[in-house]
DNA sequence: TATTCGATGTGCT
DNA sequence: GCACATCGAATAC
């Protein structure tokens, strides 16, 4: 097998140190026959009860349900009426943290991704924004709570690289602005740039 | 049951 | 750089 789900005590762990760890990780896509394939490259983290911009800060609610599972899972939310934005569901159940998988880099089924995606044409553009994301590796509702080792969405181990973690605030938010809770790979290029 | 609004992307200027 | 599409959950009433 080329890719090697990550161990289930993994997400037990600090939120941050998971967003973090994440980068450099897989994740993989079974679409049928085809596999799709992304290294991450971007994450931010959402902690429960001191971060107001955490779907997770008011209590628990139908929506935000998976976040207060054990960590492991995938939490998917629906946002702005369009988009699907993908989350792995972090430390032990009730706490209600969660990290964002922002960006990725395409590594197999690029292809795939591209049907998915209509008209856009670069390959930097597939998967350069958590709805973008979405949208190329297919990942909808239908995935919201399942586990991240099972076979049809999963994250795996990276290759083994050494690269520099850039920290910065967060995007596309309106409270809970100043936590520095962004975190992507230097200079790849893959990275959602807005600032 | 009515209203508000968002962890976004796209297209037009 | 800015407006806007579009929908379900949350909140207000």
């Amino acid at each position: 097998m080329r890719f090697k789900p990550l161990p289930a005590d993994f997400y037990l762990n600090n939120t941050v140190e998971v967003a973090r760890q994440l980068l450099g990780k897989t994740i993989v896509r079974n679409y049928g026959k085809k596999i799709l394939a992304g290294k991450i490259v971007e994450t931010e983290a959402y902690i429960d009860k001191i971060d107001p911009a955490s779907h997770s800060h008011p209590g628990i609610t139908k929506r935000n349900k998976p976040m207060f599972e054990k960590g492991g899972i995938a939490y998917i939310y629906f946002i702005y009426g369009n988009y699907y934005c993908f989350n792995i569901v972090t430390e032990r159940k009730g706490k209600g943290c969660a990290v964002l998988i922002r960006a990725a880099e395409p590594i197999e089924g690029i292809e795939y991704m591209k049907k998915n995606r209509g008209k856009t044409k670069s390959v930097y553009e597939l998967t350069n924004g958590p709805a973008k994301l979405c949208l190329s590796f297919g990942i909808d509702s239908k995935f919201n709570s399942i586990s991240l080792r099972s076979s049809k969405l999963y994250i795996a181990e990276g290759k083994d690289e050494n690269f520099d973690i850039v920290t910065a605030k967060r995007v596309g938010i309106t409270r809970g602005t100043e936590f520095e809770y962004r975190f992507y790979i230097k200079n790849n290029p893959f990275v959602s740039k807005s600032k």
